[in-house]
DNA sequence: TAAAAATACTCCATAGGTATTTTAT
DNA sequence: ATAAAATACCTATGGAGTATTTTTA
């Protein structure tokens, strides 16, 4: 079996909990689902890393050699999501034709108010999904019924026909 | 989703291979299991991190900028994996009560013969399992059967009755 | 048109939950 | 006697393989 980060979570939970219970409360997991990624991760490593008895839980000479390596490991993938976090620095609202109609004044001046953080941009994208399938915006609006799977839709308002909005799941 | 080092296996193998096809060889696995765990990967991180047609695939932006932490993760454990086979030091062999019987002599220098780096320590232990069970052997030798799921077992030698040896799985 | 990624479909492994058992103090 | 880890049992999620479809250079 191979290492996976499900195993090194529940890892430095365990260890920062005291006990596989509590740990368990802060994964939001039961027990039995700790014990077990604590067993596949001793498997998977070949070695035991918890010495533990019903009344106590103690890392091994191993287990404390290996913890901070856990954590660092842990952290380079939160990191990740802290870069993907910041990267996210404006939201692209794909249009295909007349931009949002009687809205594309409002909208950006409501936007603002609420997320001041981060800019809207308006993207030009004469496709069927102005730019959402493309990746040259993140939400797009439209004016003609599209049923793709990839996408999530909310109808904004109705026009001669209705007009939906497509996000990016 | 949460990201899991499978996907980032997945991305780093991509990258490295430029496809998904040579990708999913070096892992051993099918190109349809590679495309799937970037499809998870970037859904875990709300991002798309390869910019990818069916002739070409590259880093987006954000791809690039995560990378490198990919890397390190995948580092990290695979630092985790080198510490604990070194500190592998030994091989400790449990008996409860005769040692090895006439083998006790023999055994010592084929095995320094066949493995030199690894020294055999024997740890007296008067358990059923002669240490394995309780942690201080990794190998046990014993007289009794016994009928213990966590461990397999090997006929070595019989003597008034069968010698099982039994050895942490 | 060919090569490569995505998807559909199926199967199976395994993760997870609940309940119970085992174990150590 | 009790609190906690391990396990048994079941379900269901999702991971993997194969085959097919879609896509683009």
């Amino acid at each position: 079996m191979e290492v996976e980060l499900r195993h090194l979570r529940a890892l430095v939970a365990v260890v920062d909990a005291g006990t596989f219970t509590d740990a368990a409360d802060r994964l939001g997991t039961s027990q039995a689902s700790v014990s077990r990624a604590i067993i596949a991760l001793e498997t998977a490593l070949g070695a035991r890393i918890l010495q533990r008895t019903t009344r106590h839980v103690s890392l091994t000479g191993t287990g404390s050699r290996i913890l901070p390596g856990a954590r660092r490991a842990l952290d380079e993938v939160a990191h990740l999501q802290r870069v993907i976090a910041q990267s996210r620095t404006e939201l692209r609202v794909g249009y295909a034709w007349a931009a949002l109609g009687r809205h594309t004044r409002r909208l950006p001046k409501r936007w603002a108010a609420a997320h001041s953080g981060m800019p809207l941009v308006f993207v030009h994208s004469a496709t069927p999904t102005a730019g959402l399938a493309e990746g040259t915006a993140d939400v797009a609006v439209i004016r003609r019924p599209l049923d793709d799977p990839r996408f999530d839709r909310r109808a904004v308002e109705a026009e001669r026909e209705p007009l939906p909005v497509i996000t990016s799941r």
